[in-house]
RNA sequence: CGGGGUGUAGCGCAGGGGUAGCGCGCCUGUUUUGGGAACAGGAGGUCGUAGGUUCAAAUCCUAUCACCCCGACCA
C-alpha cells in the first residue's frame, strides 16, 4: 500500500480523551476512530491486525477440531426469555422490536443460539461430542465504556461452545482449549496470568480467567508470591494470620459517643481496625443476615452469595437494621440468637477484640468470638488482600491489576437442561448436553496487544500482528535515484508476496517519515534515501531496537524476505 | 444511576456582552531535503443544541444533548 493512496492518517498530538497507551496510539496512528461512546470503526490498519489476531485464533481452533459457525446478531427476545437472561441481563441488553412489535435482542453472546443449533444435530451420545465457534460481534449497551477498545458496547469476539456426553470429555476440551489460548496470546506477544474466576449465578464449576496485567485494567487478580496459585479477586480465597494477643479476658463493657463507624471506633480509642470487628447487615430476597468480619477487611458480597446461595443482596438499611432491633454503629453478633449470622474466618484471628454492644454508645472490649458468639456459622467470606496469605503454601499474596482478555468456562448443563438439548446415553437414558464456552474478545486483545508492546515513540507490532510485513521508506521522493529505487523495491517486495507499506509522500520531510514510521510500528522499516542511493546502499531497520544496518540495494529484497521468513 | 469535567476550524487549545483567535495540520507557489523544514500567499467556524435576558450573546440565565474521568454496575 502506498501512503500516497491510503486513507490512513496519523495524528501528531494526543487526542484528548485516550487515557492509556493503547487508545491514544491506536488513536493516533489512525487505526480506529470513535463514532460514539464505546463505538468504534476499524479503519483499514486496524482491520489488517484484527484479521491477523482472527487468523491465529482460527489456527488453534481448528487445531482443537473446533468448527467454525456464524450466528445472528439478532435474536427473538422469547428465546432470551426461556432461559430468563432478558433479566439477567438487565440493561446491558440492547433490545428492539420488529415491524410486528416482536421483541428482538442484539445478542450479547450466543450461548441459547448455540444450545438451539446442538438441540437440532444431537439425538445420541454418538453425535458427542463436538465443539463450535465463531467470530462474531457483540452487542451490550455497558453503564460506562472506557479506556478505547478496553471496553466497548459493540465489539468482535471469539467464542467457543462444547457440547460433551461427560465430564470427562467436557473436561478433556476445557484443558485442551486452555493450551489453545496459552498458544493465542504468545503468538500475540501479550503475557497473561491466568486466574480461578467466580463461575457466577449460572451453575458451571470451573472457570478461568485470561488476564493482561497493567495498571490500566479493571480487574484485580490475586497470585502467589511463590506458588502457581492465581484467582480473580471475586473469588480468590486466602488465610489470615492470628494476631500476637490471645490471652483470655473478660469482657468489658466501654462507653463510646457518637461512635458509629471502625474509624471513629479505632480514632477514639487508638487502636488499629484489626482489633475491631465490624458488622454489616445484608438483606437477601427472602432473608435477614448479620454479616460479622475483622475491622480491617471487606466482605466479598459474591463469596457471601454464594455461601447464602441467593440471588439478591444488598446492604440493609438503618431502618431495616433497627426494625430488628439493632443499633446500627453499634452491632455485633455478641448474644445474638435470633438472627442468621454469618462470620468471616477473620474473626477468629484475635480473642480481644472490640465490638458493638448492641446498645446505642457503647462497645464491647476482650470479645472472643468463639466464645462470645452463639451462632458459629464461619465461613471465608472476605475480599482477599496482599493481607491474606495462599491458601495452598502459606506464602505472601500480592495483588495485581490487569484486564480480561479471554474467558473460559465450564457451563454445565444450565443451556441444555433449559432449552432441552438433550441425548440419549448408552444405556437409553435421556440426559441434558454437557457445555463449555471459551471466549476472547478480539478487539480488547489487539489493545492489550498495544499495551504490552509500545514506546515512547509508538507501537511495536509482533510480526504476526503487524498490519504489513514491511515498512518502505522513500525518505526523498522527489529524488529521481531516490525514488526510482524504492519504486523498483516496492515493485519487487509484492511480486514476492510481501505486504508492505510504502511512504512514497513527495511533501514529507525525512523527520515527519520517520516518526510516522516508529508511531505505525510495523516491525521493519527500509529506508532509501539519495544519501545512501550514492552508495548503492539500503538501510533496514528494526522498529523495536531502532537497529539498523546497511544493505547493497542489490539485495534488499532478498534479505527481507529473509529476515520476514 | 451518583460524583466530577469538557463541548469554539481536521487535531490540540485560548478567549468570556460589541469585527472569531493561536499552534499544528490542510491548499498554492518558491527554496529546501537523514529526525515532526523556511518564506510568501490562502482555504476552513450557524462557538454542541434549543429557548430566554439584552440595542447587541461564543460570552449571562434556563433546559437539553453528547463525550471523558472516578464510583456503582459488568455469566
Amino acid at each position: 500500500m502506498r501512503l500516497t493512496q491510503s486513507a490512513s492518517k496519523t495524528l501528531r498530538t494526543n487526542a484528548s480523551e485516550s487515557e492509556i497507551a493503547s487508545h491514544s496510539l491506536l488513536t493516533r496512528a489512525g487505526f480506529i476512530h470513535q463514532l460514539g461512546a464505546g463505538i468504534y470503526s476499524y479503519l483499514p490498519m486496524a482491520l489488517k491486525s484484527l484479521k491477523n489476531i482472527e487468523r491465529i485464533i482460527r489456527f488453534e481452533m481448528d487445531a482443537v477440531g473446533a468448527q467454525e459457525i456464524l450466528m445472528p446478531h439478532i435474536q427473538p427476545m422469547e428465546l432470551w426469555d426461556s432461559t430468563n437472561r432478558t433479566t439477567a441481563f438487565g440493561q446491558n441488553l440492547f433490545t428492539l422490536k420488529d415491524r410486528r412489535s416482536r421483541g428482538l435482542v442484539l445478542a450479547p453472546t450466543h450461548e441459547e443460539s448455540v444450545t438451539m443449533i446442538a438441540k437440532s444435530v444431537v439425538q445420541s451420545y454418538k453425535d458427542l461430542p463436538f465443539t463450535l465457534y465463531q467470530i462474531q460481534t457483540k452487542f451490550r449497551d455497558e453503564a460506562r465504556p472506557r479506556a478505547g477498545l478496553i471496553r466497548v458496547r459493540e465489539f468482535a469476539m471469539k467464542d467457543a461452545y462444547s457440547f460433551s456426553h461427560n465430564e470427562e470429555s467436557s473436561n478433556e476440551i476445557y484443558d485442551r482449549m486452555a493450551v489453545a489460548y496459552k498458544n493465542i496470546y504468545n503468538k500475540c506477544e501479550v503475557p497473561i496470568l491466568i486466574a480461578e474466576a467466580d463461575s457466577g449465578a449460572i451453575g458451571g464449576k470451573d472457570s478461568h480467567e485470561f488476564i493482561y496485567p497493567t495498571e490500566a485494567g479493571e480487574d484485580t487478580v490475586i497470585t502467589c508470591s511463590s506458588c502457581s496459585y492465581t484467582a480473580n479477586v471475586e473469588k480468590a480465597t486466602g488465610i489470615i494470620d492470628k494476631l500476637d494477643d490471645q490471652s483470655n479476658l473478660q469482657i468489658k463493657e466501654i462507653q463510646t459517643p457518637n461512635v458509629t463507624s471502625i474509624q471513629e471506633l479505632c480514632n477514639l480509642l487508638a487502636v488499629s481496625p484489626k482489633y475491631t470487628l465490624k458488622t454489616i447487615c445484608y438483606k437477601t430476597e427472602d432473608d435477614f443476615v448479620m454479616v460479622a468480619i475483622r475491622g480491617d477487611l471487606n466482605v466479598n458480597e459474591i463469596k457471601l452469595k454464594n455461601v447464602l446461595n441467593c440471588k439478591d443482596l444488598r446492604i440493609a438499611t438503618a431502618e431495616e437494621v433497627s426494625q430488628k432491633g439493632l443499633i446500627p454503629g453499634s452491632m455485633s453478633p455478641v448474644g445474638i440468637t435470633d438472627i442468621s449470622v454469618i462470620a468471616d474466618i477473620s474473626v477468629m484471628t484475635s480473642k480481644v477484640f472490640i465490638a458493638g454492644a448492641n446498645k446505642p454508645n457503647s462497645h464491647f472490649k476482650n470479645i472472643d468470638y468463639a466464645r462470645d458468639c452463639p451462632m458459629q456459622n464461619i465461613k471465608e467470606i472476605s475480599i482477599t488482600t496482599a493481607e491474606h496469605k495462599c491458601s495452598k503454601c502459606e506464602n505472601k499474596l500480592e495483588s495485581v491489576k490487569g484486564i480480561e482478555i479471554g474467558h473460559i468456562f465450564k457451563l454445565g448443563t444450565f443451556f441444555s437442561e433449559t432449552l432441552g438439548a438433550l441425548f440419549l446415553d448408552e444405556t437409553g437414558q435421556q440426559q441434558p448436553i454437557i457445555m463449555g464456552c471459551y471466549g476472547i474478545g478480539i478487539g480488547r486483545l489487539l489493545a492489550a496487544i498495544v499495551e504490552s508492546n509500545h514506546d515512547d515513540r509508538g507501537i511495536i507490532f509482533p510480526k504476526s500482528i503487524s498490519p504489513y510485513a514491511v515498512n518502505l521508506i522513500s525518505l526523498n521522493h522527489n529524488d529521481d535515484a531516490c525514488k526510482q529505487a524504492s519504486e523498483s523495491i516496492y515493485e519487487n517486495l509484492l511480486s514476492q508476496g510481501i505486504d508492505c507499506l510504502f511512504d512514497d509522500r513527495p511533501d514529507k520531510s525525512a523527520g515527519v517519515k520517520f516518526q510516522d514510521a516508529e508511531l505505525l510500528g510495523i516491525p521493519l522499516q527500509v529506508i532509501i534515501s539519495p544519501r545512501n542511493i550514492k552508495t548503492n546502499q539500503a538501510e533496514i531497520k528494526i522498529r523495536k531496537t531502532l537497529e539498523t544496518h546497511m544493505t547493497p540495494l542489490v539485495d534488499t529484497v532478498s534479505e527481507i524476505v529473509n529476515q520476514i521468513n
